[in-house]
DNA sequence: CTGAAAGCGCTAACAA
DNA sequence: TTGTTAGCGCTTTCAG
């Protein structure tokens, strides 16, 4: 292993003044500076992380907790965080706590303890999660907390109103996701508040966010004589389509469906899921910027910060005017 | 921050006995060790890996290098990876190399550098990675290797072509993906020597593993006269069935389709895809258990170890007698 | 079985 | 501008 003492004799220097050259450019002649670089690049020098980090009190890495990175929601966040966490030359420790809320706090503790700051993706048990960061910055995606990334549930909900009533839609329902979700809570405020202005909402559900979750949603919407549907998540569409359908209805001639999220799922499903969605790895790039804003800044210090990010639609086969609209 | 010391004050020991206490409890006795654990348990203290890792030269961390974390396929070997990490007390850097061959080798270096080994999947430029490894353990993934992980793709095709058989089908095609992929090669040589043995096989392509490459291949198959189609990944399959259908033709009646990876795309499409697949996450935990092996041992020794993981036949709607084989 | 002491590789005062 | 030195928190000889 190559170390700054090997580089410091090689390049006639103490090793002080490789480790600035390296680190603080500024600090050190040019003549030298350039010397030590390239003999360092000649050895194939690598610096130590744990050693730097051991003695500076930073680590260079961050954590990033997820419930579950199989899912393609959290793995587009992973990408997002990876990517920027390598513009700013940090590591990133994944870690996946599979959907269970006791062990979130757990591994968030360990997490904490080994990096510089955690991003915790739709945390499951945020109250238990705050002070298990031991003081360390903690940006939450998803939900609020005095560092936060989220995206814009409510111009999502916004928009797929929009796009539905232009179609000529007036009574639509929600399929909604589980009980304890705070971006379900969020988009059934928002259609709440929106409910009246043009449009009737039926509120359904909870359901659970999976295909069979949609499934099972088929009968209340029938019943609710809605002619559009909006569902918690892309993977509640295919169900609702798929088990509408086989009550012998259309979609989207009978029913309109939007899903929310638009993974790549959406494009590939027929119908195409006409779909909310947002810039999933731009929330991971948004949550290192929000770390890196912090790691450094004295503990405690500075106001909450909160990114929301736009949300899009991304208009396919699933939605059309209504029946009760066209002229038949 | 809590250290050994404030431990060992408390517990009123050294600090090497507070060490063994808690890595090799048997060097300690009985009475003193359960004293310095319950205090250390109180304090709430958590040994710092950095510091660990620097004095006894192992960091107890692995590397987790693919090329792209948003792809299911590896997003599933990642948890894996994770969940056998977890395990062994291991902590996983995950870096994503974008499908960039020329990053990739990079990455590898500065990844080989801070973690006791590397757990590198499906590489694009392999002959580029393995000196870069410097000499740490590097447990490949989908490729050969002195350590690697893969499926059964000879096992896959076997299966695949079983099911068709027995169905009826005589003439298949085979709509390949990426020249440069590994699995695809091994498939083409699995479907090579199965050839003549009651069935005739048509090799297509290469072409893009994506729903536009899928879409690309149909005039082929249709003119290849194949009833039955092979292909690369479902997503290829997506686009296959698209494409056919667009043609007129029906799916599974009139070409049935199989698709690879099984992943949860294959269940949600119409019709859903029969696929071969694999337990991804397994692959992840053996790649893991793999690494453990190697670490610690003498650099350069042990042989070569090779773990093959079985495949599986997920058998959906997207297959079916042949037209030609039923009366009619 | 336990303690004292020596560093792992690096950075950050403090001197020069 | 550069060198010397003192550790960061921990494990691991080496004594006792």
């Amino acid at each position: 292993m190559v170390t700054v003492r090997d580089v410091a004799r090689e390049a006639g220097v103490s090793i002080s003044t490789v480790s600035r050259a390296l680190s603080v450019p500024d600090k050190v002649a040019v003549e030298t500076r350039e010397r030590v670089v390239s003999v360092a690049a000649a050895l194939g020098y690598q610096p130590n992380r744990a050693a730097a980090g051991l003695r500076a009190g930073r680590t260079g890495t961050v954590g990033l907790l997820v419930p579950d990175l199989a899912n393609p929601y959290f793995a587009a966040v992973a990408k997002g965080v990876t990517a920027g966490a390598r513009e700013h030359a940090l590591g990133v420790f994944v870690v996946d706590s599979e959907e269970k809320p006791e062990v979130e706090a757990e591994l968030l503790r360990s997490l904490a303890h080994q990096t510089d700051g955690v991003i915790l993706a739709s945390p499951r048990a945020l109250d238990a999660d705050l002070p298990a960061a031991g003081g360390k910055p903690l940006v939450v995606v998803n939900q609020g907390g005095p560092l936060a990334v989220g995206t814009d549930n409510a111009g999502g909900v916004a928009l797929a109103l929009e796009h539905l009533r232009s179609l000529g839609h007036q009574r639509i329902a929600y399929v909604g996701g589980p009980a304890a979700s705070w971006s379900d809570a969020q988009r059934r405020a928002a259609l709440h508040a929106a409910g009246g202005a043009g449009v009737e909402v039926v509120m359904l559900g909870p359901f659970p966010p999976t295909v069979d979750g949609g499934a099972g949603a088929a009968d209340d919407v029938v019943a609710s004589e809605a002619t559009a549907a909006i569902t918690f998540n892309d993977v509640v569409a295919v169900g609702l389509v798929r088990a509408v359908r086989e009550r012998g209805l259309r979609v989207p001639e009978d029913l309109s469906v939007v899903g929310f999220d638009d993974t790549f799922l959406a494009a590939l499903v027929t119908p195409a899921l006409t779909s909310v969605g947002a810039d999933l790895r731009e929330v991971g790039r948004r949550a290192i910027g929000l770390l890196v804003g912090r790691i450094g800044a004295r503990a405690g210090s500075g106001a909450a910060t909160r990114v929301l990010l736009p949300a899009t639609l991304a208009v396919r086969e699933s939605t059309t005017t209504p029946r009760t609209a066209r002229e038949d």
